[in-house]
DNA sequence: ATGAAAGCGCTAACAT
DNA sequence: ATGTTAGCGCTTTCAT
């Protein structure tokens, strides 16, 4: 591989022009300009980033950490991350962390040592006190997707709290008064965020949530099962009469289920949960969707992560709510 | 940030021993072992990756260029190479090319310039021999997903010959004659394969693929589209009773434009299509599906190449090929 | 068991 | 307009 000496020395000129050559960072003779390109093209030569980032301390480089690209949700942040990445001249290096958090302490490790310029990180649950050190030397991390209360950098969440209150709001609207929840993992911010929500509306008209229509498992598929299980064990008098799932994934395994073991409750039971439409359409006898705005969080994420890079936008600690939007499936075309 | 000196400094030692210390690259005395270790506690070292693969040419990072993340046979392929590479000790950047040339080409160039010890590259249509000049200078490529006949680098590809072949073998048996088939790009090998195993099966019936039931369009949900519209333009006696979406994505664009402009017809027309199983169940009306295995695929090509990077495999040019699965959507539980 | 020193390929003061 | 030189932080021969 050419390196910049061999082009200097076939151009006949000194590292340090070719080096401006290929920047642009000095006045050049136009000549000598000439002879150099001649020169790296004779040669082939392509530059090495490593040094030059070694040298220049930047590598141009974010990394991404989500749980899972294979959750559309994700895979849309990523689409976003990736396409405003490309546009300003970074590449992004993805982790998917499967929402282990040892995964993510390791990867956040080894992506500074690689010497990422900036972190997007959508944090799994559980502690984050291990960032602070990081922070604290000048490391640059933005959160997606949750809050984590026991950290201090830039955020971009969805406004779930406000979307799950439109949509139980919805449902006794509709006439429900019998509403179940199927939670996700109970230490996520938005879980409780959500929860919240739905007990604020319920308030509104006097109800509370029943513990028998709280169903809990893991934020996937599974956990959508376990609830379909639990939800046709109870009595029939009982049951909720619709069931909020708290991600489309769960709601997803809910209705799977459901078809499943007893294909009668399907047309009964309303459902309405949160995610990408393209999970939602998986779902054709969900009624309501709250469409997290994936799309819009990989933008705002993205271009506030390189602004902060580039010193167009000072380092600060807001968190930024983008709002979803509820969307009721039966009134759309097709 | 604290490096490689500082605790040599502190430890009262060479940097050539922390070195050592740190990659047990040769022995060191325990109780000098123990002062590094205390003095890289101390001063909370991070070994910067970017000089030590300066130095020893590796970087540990290889790059996945697909054409859209957002289709979850490429979510499904990228999840899978992120595992494999992470389990080796491996980081991924992921480059979307967007189905253009143009953007492959320059990220093949970047990720080059930034020294990755390899590539997967699931190619997009059009011409591959600007690959030749890496591959002459030692740069390892693999190939996934679609065969490039004019570049030489081992490749793994789903046996979708086979498979498009299998499944117009059982439309026929189920006594169609008049079978429909929606085209991707005509410039990509796969599409090709697909077509010739189509009229092989129908060859064999002493049939041919008749003109008017080939829509051609882009690989994309708006092709799926368009041939929606072609396909209702037919007089009712001349359309096909079974139609082959050559993808996934094309063949919910085709169900959706025929629930949005001729609702009666999705229960009339028998449809199958090649790609992931998700996307499959967005289309509850759809008959087969020709499984792509995308984690197969993924967990070849990664290992593949990384048994390459490490020395256990020979450089070759093989085309390994990996066997789709012919699924029936009626015979399955829900 | 340990260290000195050269160098990976590039950039950027500081000259001239 | 161009060149000299000193590193960026690490690894690794070659000595001792």
């Amino acid at each position: 591989m050419a390196r910049i000496r061999d082009i200097a020395e076939r151009a006949g000129v000194s590292s340090t022009t070719v080096s401006h050559v290929l920047n642009g960072s000095r006045p050049v003779h136009p000549d000598t300009v000439a002879r150099v390109r001649q020169a790296i093209e004779d040669l082939q030569y392509t530059p090495n980033m490593l040094a030059r980032s070694l040298r220049r301390r930047q590598t141009n480089t974010i990394g991404l950490l989500i749980s899972d690209i294979e959750n559309p949700y994700f895979a849309e942040i990523a689409y976003t991350v990736e396409k405003v990445a490309y546009e300003r001249g970074y590449n992004l290096v993805l982790c998917n962390t499967d929402e282990s958090h040892e995964k993510e302490v390791r990867y956040v490790e080894v992506l500074f040592a690689k010497q990422v310029d900036g972190l997007i990180l959508a944090p799994v649950a559980g502690d984050h006190s291990y960032l602070a050190p990081y922070l604290a030397r000048g490391e640059r991390v933005v959160l997606a997707n949750r809050y984590v209360p026991d950290i201090v950098a830039p955020t971009v969440i969805a406004d779930d709290e406000a979307a799950m209150y439109a949509l139980a709001k919805r449902f006794l609207e509709d006439g429900h008064r019998r509403i179940g929840a199927i939670l996700g993992m109970e230490t996520a911010s938005t879980t409780l965020e959500r929860l919240h929500a739905l007990r604020r509306a319920l308030a509104e008209y006097g109800l509370s949530l029943d513990d028998a229509w709280q169903f809990r498992g893991q934020s996937r598929q599974a956990g959508g099962l376990a609830a379909a299980q639990a939800f046709i064990a109870l009595p029939p008098a009982q049951r909720p009469t619709c069931v909020i799932a708290f991600n489309a994934v769960m709601h997803d395994g809910f209705l799977l289920g459901l078809a499943d073991l007893a294909p009668a409750l399907l047309a009964e039971v309303v459902t309405g949960a949160s995610g990408s439409s393209l999970l939602a359409r998986l779902c054709p006898s969900a009624r309501y969707l709250v469409q997290a705005p994936s799309h819009q969080i990989g933008r705002v994420v993205s271009n506030l992560l390189l602004d902060i890079l580039s010193g167009v936008t000072a380092w600060h600690t807001d968190c930024i709510v983008v709002p979803c939007t509820l969307v009721d499936l039966k009134h759309r075309p097709a």
